[in-house]
DNA sequence: ATTTCGATATAGTGGTCGCTATATAGGAAT
DNA sequence: ATTCCTATATAGCGACCACTATATCGAAAT
């Protein structure tokens, strides 16, 4: 390679240098941003000019457009989630903690217009197949707190079909939520559909 | 321009020129790739591809990728769309029907393991604004249809959030077709969330 | 003071996106 | 037979995609 001169050609007074950026409010730009757009519609151009960085940068620190989804998904579901056990308590009427956690749900859907919807359930619908593999990771324990809850509640054969119905809900509300239902709309829905669990629990 | 003389280079001997397409069935066809994958996931490569045409033939035949999508949104509307008509008959009890509209939903979603769920539905969710835009005009119909029918039996300050229950569940249903729930889940679904309307109507 | 090393910078990769400028083929009209 | 007109063909547009090869900077270690 010959290459030594020719690369001497750069200005090298025109450059300027950054401090190492915080990686950890990267992510949390990121999981706004994702959340905001989902996975498919967030470009790198997007993210880096977001985090004010060049895309090297950004693959050094985050690996890929996926490695920082998945970090952006992770600090979502430590901090951003509905706290499924303060509404599953084991001593509740069970239609009614589910119907409480569906209304919540509704209200945690809508609360800030550039977040809408649960950034979990949403990605479990991305184009991009890795990405919904990782939504999958995320949301299986979730699924698997709501199912063990019903199951403490409701005979064996029922157990899959209530929490199939209860999980379908919710995703409805999450989606809802995106094509600007408002709060009072979703928390309606959440309540009628909690009168079927009345009926299943009575 | 002289441009004459190097254009005559192309070589006339090897050009093969089929006969014009038909276009119905070319919708046909971007139909069924919109519906399983999407608008935002099929691009113009695959829908020439598929309708063994070259670009240009595309564009002049429907104008844009939009134009076909609207094309087949279309021809879904026409032929492939639930009958809400044979389900709400304003003489049934209002609860059955309306269940029934759901679990017919839940099979219909799930018939072909490659055109899952509603294709309006799921493009009302799309990444492009405009696709968007044209899924929305074809939904408010139905929509309305439905509406209209619970307006036929429920007090009118339930009217919309009977409605909005009910379309909130057939978008559940379409979303969990698409991520592979069986029909019998599905099935099972739609007439737990019957019970609400059981209640509702009772 | 020198070396090392990690994080930044510039600049660009090959690929795909929706879309089109231009030319040629073939049938219909004259 | 010549002229149109339409629908095809080739070839490629500029923009964007996720991603990276390479160089330089700056601070820490020696």
């Amino acid at each position: 390679m010959l290459a030594g001169k020719e690369t001497a050609i750069l200005k090298t007074s025109t450059r300027q240098r950054r401090p190492a950026f915080d990686r950890e409010s990267g992510v949390e730009i990121a999981r706004k941003l994702f959340h905001a757009n989902g996975y498919d519609a967030v470009g790198i151009a997007d993210l880096t000019q977001a985090l004010g960085i060049v895309p090297p940068s950004l693959y050094a620190a985050y690996g890929s457009k996926l490695g920082l989804f998945e970090r952006a998904l992770k600090s979502y579901c430590a901090n951003y989630t509905l706290p499924l056990e303060r509404y599953l308590r084991p001593d509740r009427p069970p239609a009614e903690a589910l119907t409480d956690l569906m209304v919540a749900a509704a209200r945690h859907y809508t609360r800030d217009p550039e977040q809408l919807g649960c950034m979990i359930t949403e990605a479990m619908q991305a184009d991009d197949p890795k990405a919904r593999e990782v939504a999958n990771g995320f949301a299986r324990p979730n699924i698997d707190v709501i199912r063990a809850y019903v199951a403490q509640h409701a005979a064996k054969k029922d157990v899959e079909r209530i929490t199939d119905y209860v999980l379908l809900n919710l995703r409805g509300l999450s989606s809802y939520a995106r094509l600007g239902y408002t709060a009072k709309k979703l928390v309606d829905c959440s309540k009628t559909a909690g009168r079927a669990l009345d009926a299943e629990f009575a």
